[in-house]
RNA sequence: GGCCCCAUCGUCUAGGUAGGUCUAGGACACCGGGUUUUCAACCCGGCAACAGGGGUUCGAAUCCCCUUGGGGCUACCA
């Protein structure tokens, strides 16, 4: 209990971060927090085709964005660095010599087409796969005598055959069979250690003390437990702790594949997509387009949302980046996601991150798997949004009209902070921003939703009653809020009408739209002469008709 | 196919390790009502679950077994 813990995080930067990784990630920060211990990222980019150089950067400034800080990773150097495992192979190399040396591992020199027939042999029977294993080792010379030849060159583990027992956090021990795992591959053709020895060997020599994965690693556990042994005997195993993993409704896990799934099944539920035209817009060859539709091909994300927004379709979030987008809170992120999968067990919901850090521990974590649940995190936004302060909600807007280009532009803090204050109650950033939109138009442009205008303007008093109140509100001296609701309501009473049939009119005419902020608000900060401006132009376009 | 994990309201979950205090609690969603200048927000009320079967026991949501269902892994991906 009193060693030190040390908890990382170990993306691969094949992307933007997304929901799911974000929580691992916030599940070791907050323990190593609530531990006072230290928490590290990793960059595990030893996969050379999937890697993106861009993808780190993102994955980076999603957590920073979430609030998650490191002690240790890039950005933040350290004693045990570097932090991409790309720039760590002479290390790998080393350990790789050193059971070589020591006979605990031996090359491999098969193709991938004689693995795959070894592999669909043992399928036919109904087994599990394990690698045969050569009575003699190939010598190192002939290892490089086959790679002048142009041989690809492996090596493998010699995994001790034995039953292996985790002992794990959250799902107690676990036993593995003798017969269940074989030999595996510890470093490609290519050079490059695979995951589960660059993992073991940084995890060992970055004194990882705990570590808090998805469920999915659950079977990668009991070899990199023998591959620690076999490399690090004087350093303590790490503890496991496999959580549950996050489901998206469709069932499956919640992972990038979502997105394609989503927009293909909306391409294919609607016949009157010109797919031609789709192409075209989105920079597609109308072959790969139709290698997506027929299934054989996912294009890139950019190309996907392309695709999306060009259909109007509305791809799920499942990226951190998606949720910064479309107006969350990462107070709100951090909060519900946390809650995905721990509890406090004392009934506590709504949490800060100070609170998460002094509750959180291992020990209550679910077994269970969840499904993400967007209405709860919906409610979990509107609930941050009503409580969080002031400042922290102005920074958090400001950021978010920047990430997307909003018209809503203003380095008038007071200005903003009003926005936010007359939007009390709403449920996003983005809810607030469209409704506010209005406000930084040019009076000209204007767009008049056809729905609001039948609606609200056509109707028998609705332009009648829009003259009546330009020609009241042109009388009012200093505008305030409260002149104008007492402007409206006495004219309401002295029509016999509720106050919605004043109202609703000028709405439409200043925003185009029956949504916006209180229309007295509204009315105050377009300012009365845009307000005036506006009327008129609604009436002149509205009248003949 | 093989191996592993899991199983409480629609969803997230409390309760399970120490069986009775559970006619199973909370939150979100949903439904009904109220408030209201729009969208929200807000207030009040309601619906709703121990997957099925067998044990063990005086007694099981809780322990054991089977079935079913869900999830994961099964790569020179991580």
């Amino acid at each position: 209990m009193s060693e030190k813990v040390v908890t990382r995080f170990a993306p691969s930067p094949t992307g933007y971060l997304h929901i799911g990784g974000a929580r691992t990630a916030l599940f070791n920060w907050l323990f190593a927090r609530h531990r006072k211990g230290k928490f590290i990222l990793r960059i595990e980019d030893t996969d050379q085709r999937r890697n993106t150089p861009t993808a780190t950067r993102q994955v980076i400034e999603d957590l920073h964005w979430l609030g998650i800080e490191w002690d240790e990773g890039p950005g933040t150097e350290g004693p045990n660095g570097p932090y991409q495992q790309s720039q760590r192979k002479a290390i790998y190399a080393r350990y790789i010599k050193k059971l070589l040396d020591e006979g605990k591992a031996y090359y491999c020199f098969d193709s991938t087409q004689e693995l795959e027939q070894l592999r669909s042999r043992v399928k036919a029977e109904k087994k599990s796969f394990i690698y045969p294993r050569p009575d003699k080792y190939p010598s190192h010379e002939e290892a490089l005598k086959k790679k002048a030849e142009g041989t690809g060159v492996t090596v493998r583990f010699a995994l001790p055959r034995k039953e292996i027992i985790v002992d794990d956090t959250v799902r107690g021990q676990i036993k593995f069979g003798a017969g269940e795992f074989g030999d595996f591959i510890i470093q490609k053709s290519d050079g490059f250690p695979t995951y589960n020895f660059a993992c073991v060997v940084d995890d060992a020599l970055m004194g990882v003390s705990h570590i808090i994965r998805g469920q999915e690693h659950l079977m990668n556990t009991p070899v990199q437990m023998e591959l620690w042994k076999a490399l690090f005997e004087d350093i303590k195993l790490p503890k496991y702790a496999h959580m549950s993993v996050t489901i998206s409704q469709g069932g499956g896990k919640l992972s990038k594949r979502q997105k394609p799934k989503a927009l293909l099944q909306a391409i294919k539920s609607n016949k009157q997509i010109d797919l031609v035209k789709l192409a075209e817009h989105c920079n597609l060859t109308a072959e790969a387009l139709e290698d997506f539709i027929n299934g054989q091909a996912v294009p890139d994300v950019p190309v996907i949302d392309a695709m999306a927004e060009y259909l109007g379709v509305h791809l799920p979030e499942i990226n951190v980046i998606d949720f910064l987008q479309n107006g969350y809170l990462p107070e709100a992120m951090v909060n519900f996601l946390t809650l995905l999968g721990w509890n406090p067990g004392d009934g506590r919901e709504i949490m800060s991150v100070e609170e998460l850090i002094e509750s959180f521990d291992i020990e209550r974590l679910t077994k269970t798997n969840s499904l993400f649940d967007r209405k709860k995190l919906l409610s979990f936004n509107t609930e941050y949004i009503k409580t969080i302060s002031k400042e922290k909600l102005l920074e958090h807007f400001k950021d978010y009209i920047k990430t997307i280009n909003s018209p809503v532009s203003s380095d008038d803090d007071e200005l903003l902070g009003t926005l936010l204050e007359i939007n009390e109650g709403a449920r996003t950033l983005a809810q607030i921003e469209t409704k506010c939109r209005f406000l930084f138009y040019e009076n000209e442009q204007i767009e008049y939703q056809p729905k609001a205008v039948k609606k609200v303007l056509l109707t028998e008093t609705g332009l009648a009653m829009l003259k009546l109140v330009r020609d009241r509100l042109a009388q009012i001296q200093d505008v305030t809020e409260e002149k104008l609701e007492a402007m409206l309501r006495s004219l309401a009473e002295e029509k016999q009408v509720g106050l919605g049939k004043v109202a609703q009119p000028l709405r439409v005419a200043i925003t185009g739209t029956t949504i916006s902020p209180p229309i007295f608000n509204s009315v105050k900060l377009l300012g009365m002469e845009n307000v005036l401006i506006r009327i008129n132009n609604t009436l002149k376009k509205f009248e003949k008709e």
